[in-house]
DNA sequence: TAAAAAAATTGGATTGAACCCAAATTATGG
DNA sequence: CCATAATTTGGGTTCAATCCAATTTTTTTA
């Protein structure tokens, strides 16, 4: 298993995961092409890579759902983003304006960082733009990367 | 003038604007090139590139240096790269992590979000990787984006 | 249910950023 | 003045994201 940077995929493909995600169950190519305005054939082309990294399983003429690592991964983004934009918020940006600079940098933040942020913010439930989840790896913090005895 | 937005160029550029203002006066291909692990012919067309958007300007077979808007977006860049580094430190990364998470995602955050989070942290002149210096725009603050009574 | 309409995919192309290599050009130090 | 080092030019590549036109599949509906 790789490490798991929260780097591996581009913004954009953020944004589709994350799209995904919100949308829930299976969704269609052109539901997405149509939310970020963009071509469908765009999209078919996007969701096979995505495909092809494990993230979404992709029924052609069908549509797309997340596959299970691709569910925990969209949620990590939708943490990432609240997470990100919260702390925004605690240092003098407006609601909006964190999550508008958040959406544009998100993707180049690493998860490392994330969990370190979101320990030193004690694990706010509460983000700006709803709520924030936290799984246990988060919760129990870095004296638990290896084994616990 | 442009409203000055911050995003104006692209990470890699902005390495390059902050080598070439850290190096100070008139700096040569090479010395950028071997900077950034890099084939010389890449650092003059990207050279040329920063040199028509009026930020260096460049002596064919010399080497470049500031223009003075080029300086001062410099310094911002610089500036903008401590006050996140800071920010990250401040809400529980290392130094380290700090400067190499900012160095990755700075270019996407906007003039006016480092500007309130500057304002924000009180303006500090002691980041973790150097010393930040301020404006009187910054200094100011918001009160003033229109001209003063 | 068969034709028409809508949705999706394929194939072919483009764009922009960042790069490299080889060949030409320009500087510079004996 | 010439050899060598530095630079630039010209030509190409790669990758992500995109669009368009044509084709295929699904759905609707008369």
């Amino acid at each position: 298993m790789e490490p798991e940077c929260g780097l591996a995929i581009s913004a954009r493909k953020v944004d589709y995961l994350k799209f995904i995600l919100k949308t829930g169950g299976t969704v269609r190519t052109t539901e997405i092409a149509s939310a970020f305005n963009v071509d469908p054939s765009t999209i078919t082309k996007t969701l096979a890579e995505m495909s092809a990294a494990g993230y979404i399983k992709h029924v052609p003429y069908h549509g797309v759902s997340l596959t299970d690592s691709g569910k925990i991964h969209a949620e990590f983004l939708v943490k990432r983003h609240r997470i990100l934009s919260l702390m925004l918020v605690r240092n003098g940006l407006t609601t909006q304006e964190a999550c508008r600079e958040a959406s544009r940098f998100e993707s180049l933040v690493s998860k490392d960082a994330i969990d370190r942020i979101c320990h030193f913010m004690g694990h706010p439930r509460q983000g700006v733009c709803g709520e924030i989840t936290h799984d246990e790896g988060c919760l129990t913090g870095y004296q638990m990367v290896s084994a616990p005895s």
